[in-house]
DNA sequence: TTTCCTTCATAGATAGTCTATGGGAGATTA
DNA sequence: TAATCTCCCATAGACTATCTATGAAGGAAA
């Protein structure tokens, strides 16, 4: 198949971050996790389904989230997510690095 | 071969524009330019060789940057990179795009 | 004359994202 | 009541970018 330009809706390596953060306000399934940042970042970010969906493979494997099945306020099944306190340390080493990295980008992209 | 954890030196997706903007400084040689990123970020962006030369091949396949031999300050053979024209332009789209992105990360990750 | 540093470069592995696709099931409308 | 819509799950395959590892060549330094 052709591809023309990637136009990114992410910054690469930021999506567990920002999925880790979104749970943090309490449990959601995952359809709702991606219209929750897609929501506060004011439709800048989009997170598609196929990074979605391994992301939180990722995630439980790792023992960051948990998952269990419920059912949606729409009625529908839906597998609703968890952090772990595992999760939530990840978050704080991740979100830290992400300010450290962005602060040093920033330093070289302002000098003249 | 097994792996350990990876240990990012870099924001995946930001050394184009990085190397770019350094070049805007004037005329460098690759190794140079991996160290001026990584002194003016006070070390904490680590340019590897591996990441920088397919890096420079890329943008001198899209005309981004144009090259040619010559001799380093320190007597040895070196291949010096500038910026073209479409190469600034192409700097300006990603650094406001970056900053878009970084923005809505920032709105996303201050929420409580 | 051996070792170190500079400067180039490539190959292969890996991770992460995107496109594309599929399906089930409740809600809505014709 | 049949068709369609929307919600919600999920996977496969392609592609990009980075990292690890490696090599080579030549000048400098010990």
């Amino acid at each position: 198949m052709v591809r023309t330009a990637t136009k990114n809706e992410l910054l690469p390596g930021t999506l567990d971050m920002l999925i880790l953060h979104t749970l943090t306000r309490g449990a959601m399934h995952g359809y709702g996790i991606a219209q929750k940042i897609q929501e506060i970042s004011d439709e800048v970010l989009q997170v598609e389904e196929g990074s979605l969906y391994p992301a939180l493979q990722r995630l439980l494997v790792k023992g960051w989230v948990k998952a269990e099945w419920g059912t949606s306020e729409n009625n529908r099944r839906a597998r609703y997510y968890t952090v772990t306190s595992a999760g939530k340390k990840q978050l704080g080493t991740e979100a830290e690095n992400f300010r450290r990295m962005v602060h040093a980008i920033a330093r070289v992209m302002q000098t003249a």
